[in-house]
DNA sequence: GCGTTGACGCGGG
DNA sequence: TCCCGCGCCAACG
């Protein structure tokens, strides 16, 4: 983890908890994610969320952060990286249909 | 304090 | 479709 203040931390929850309530097969964006929880406008603050959680798990529960893509349906990280090819690995493991780092929608 | 980065989004060209 | 620019703003050096 890392050092924030009390406000930072209550929008990490907040967002944190919104993403574990995106239901297994199902994908939603930065964007979506950051409204839900009451923070409009934040998108980036989402991804920087995720990014800091504490080893994908908040309050001993997983993130799915595979399952949050960009506005475009598209994965947010290079095509060659490890953790690209994990996303769509975890993704397709819940039926969801990825072609050219792009979700399929249904 | 300050400049740079970035798991973003949107409009343009 | 790809590429910019801009707004956004916490994290990091």
């Amino acid at each position: 983890m890392i050092q924030i203040n009390r406000v930072m931390k209550e929008s990490y929850q907040r967002i944190w908890q919104t993403v574990q309530a995106i239901p297994a097969g199902n994908v939603a964006s930065y964007g979506q994610i950051a409204d839900l929880a009451g923070l409009p406008g934040r998108a980036r603050l989402v991804g920087t969320a995720l990014k800091n959680s504490d080893e994908g798990r908040f309050q001993n529960r997983a993130i799915p952060w595979h399952r949050v893509v960009n506005s475009q349906g598209k994965i947010s990280f290079p095509r060659q990286s490890p953790i690209y090819q994990q996303q769509v690995a975890r993704l397709q493991e819940e039926q969801v249909i990825v072609l050219n780092g792009k979700v399929k929608l249904r």
